[in-house]
DNA sequence: TTGTAAGCGTTATCAG
DNA sequence: CTGATAACGCTTACAA
């Protein structure tokens, strides 16, 4: 077809019968333009199909209006749910989410923040993997700014949104406990991140306050399967758990199905359950599962409030990170309530 | 700190002690550069921290590597799954995702599409909703190339990627019968796009050829919730269903959830339910769920592959879509098998 | 308010 | 193989 296929300033300024510089600034928030040379622009501009090249506007202001988010297991339920509210609340401040894919490797998190910066990417945002510190430090001195969420790094550079894993599972022993539970377990995945970490610890910690042990079992990945798996492992004990704490609402879906359908535990007759992140699963009838609700509005407003402060302010009155608490949401996957 | 925080290629030739042609060559695939050149120039880049600017690159060859995801409801698991699937795929071929979210209104995807003109994406890849034809010829107009996933449109543009729905639907009633089923039922959300209204024919006429009638329910949204509203309806009928066919497999969890808890109805024995995607929940043993594979990593696949093909061809010889099968994954939701 | 001109960081072209 | 030079499309002093 036409080899120069995209409309320049160029062609609208000639058209309107104007500077190429008029027809910048008639696209840019703040300049100065009469209104008569701006209707003649804007109506030569979609006359033409111009739209303002965005690749070589932040060329030019150093400031490309992309953000990266740089995420592993997206089509899991929590994942995309956080992908849902960052890209909405990005576009909102007038934004634009870059999405990398880091499935294939550990390593694969550095690669995607080198990506972030040939695009030169305002920001970045981790959901997933933890990068390496010499990265992080390219990035930052690149004029990158980082936000890592639920990675619960002590960085300094980052913008860091946590939650209080560990509070939040400590309250989960009281509930148990009220429930008229005695023999608790904690069933948890292999990956051995620091979220998942504060929660078996916290929940093991509080218990221990009031003098009770708990049987933990670790398990393979963070999913439905090894929910299934560690059910087989905790339930099959001489001294069978009768409540339970799994990690993440998806263990806790694999673990409540291989109870019932398996070894035919009423939930929460002879067994309670609890899960974490309080997916849209949790809510479904077959488990009412009583779990924590990651804010995933409040974490994405957060970031993106973050990202708009002006990076100029002095860094050392910058917050660096900030904690949000997960509210419990009952059901009726425990006893009581 | 620092006010030019990027490092350029002008930088490194300079360090290095060559031109800045150099530089650039190094750095592009198919360029010749001596070894010692080479070594030098990666050494001085390596210490600065440098990184090709794409932004620059794309406004140089006028094709950025950026591919748009326009997408809505992405937090379901079907959608989240596919984006996954393309995402990967897309950085295998050398290219990155910008993912655009249009739950908040319909013209949002106009607006989407608008966005990716503006930062001059080589495609658009469209998972839900539909574009203007105005703003599809714009995009062409513009060089971009559009993909339909799903959207089952005569449009002559883009790129169409859709599944046989209807054949699939038609295959399903061929199976209900081998169950002994004969009072069948479509459970549908209103949202009345054209693969679900494809399913919903699909399987009416399948049952017409055959002398049987069919019970279409429309309500709500494409959502667990619709599926519960939609069991309610069709369960209460005095000439209650004995096999019912949910238009998504999350339709068809709030069916069955419903249909056991609420109404005490056993699954397969009483009644028979199949759904459409097989999202990981599908295959729960909550559910079992006789459903049809939605084939995520083929639909990538035939987009990147198609993105990747000159576009210089002749648009003639182009093709301009293709139809996959949706193959029936058998679970224990239906009798028999 | 407007136009002119310089520069952002690349890559392609073309001599050498 | 290498280096100078001209684009690419934009914004923004600066001068009119």
């Amino acid at each position: 077809m036409s080899q120069k296929p995209f409309v320049s300033a160029q062609e609208v300024a000639e058209r309107a019968g104007v500077s190429r510089s008029a027809v910048s600034r008639t696209f840019t928030p703040g300049a100065s333009v009469s209104p008569e040379t701006r209707r003649r622009v804007v109506e030569a501009a979609d006359a033409l199909g111009y739209h303002v090249n965005h690749l070589a506007r932040g060329l030019m202001l150093s400031e490309s209006g992309i953000v990266c988010l740089i995420v592993s297991d997206m089509g899991t339920p929590y994942r995309s749910s956080l992908i849902r509210a960052v890209t909405q609340q990005l576009q909102d401040a007038g934004k634009i989410a870059m999405l990398i894919n880091t499935d294939r490797s550990d390593g694969s998190v550095d690669l995607a923040l080198r990506q972030a910066i040939r695009y030169r990417a305002d920001a970045s945002i981790i959901l997933s993997g933890m990068p390496d510190k010499s990265i992080t430090q390219l990035c930052l001195k690149n004029g990158q700014r980082l936000v890592l969420i639920n990675r619960d790094d002590d960085q300094e550079g980052p913008f860091r949104i946590n939650l209080d894993d560990a509070a939040a599972a400590g309250r989960l022993v009281t509930a148990f406990l009220r429930a008229g539970c005695r023999r608790l377990a904690f069933a948890n995945s292999e990956a051995g991140t620091p979220s998942l970490m504060a929660r078996e610890h916290g929940f093991i910690a509080a218990a221990k306050a009031i003098g009770l042990e708990v049987v933990v079992e670790r398990y393979g990945p963070t999913g439905y399967e090894s929910g299934r798996v560690l059910a087989q492992r905790l339930l099959t004990q001489s001294e069978r758990p009768d409540a339970v704490f799994c990690a993440t609402d998806l263990i806790a879906c694999g673990f409540m199905d291989a109870a019932r359908h398996q070894f035919s535990i009423a939930i929460p007759g002879q067994l309670c359950v609890a899960g974490f992140d309080d997916i849209e699963q949790a809510a479904w009838s077959s488990y009412e599962l009583t779990t924590f609700a990651q804010p995933v509005e409040a974490i994405a407003r957060e970031a993106v409030t973050w990202l708009g402060k002006d990076g100029s302010d002095d860094p050392a009155e910058r917050i660096h990170s900030v904690r949000l608490n997960a509210d419990l949401v009952w059901r009726s996957s425990i006893r009581g309530g």
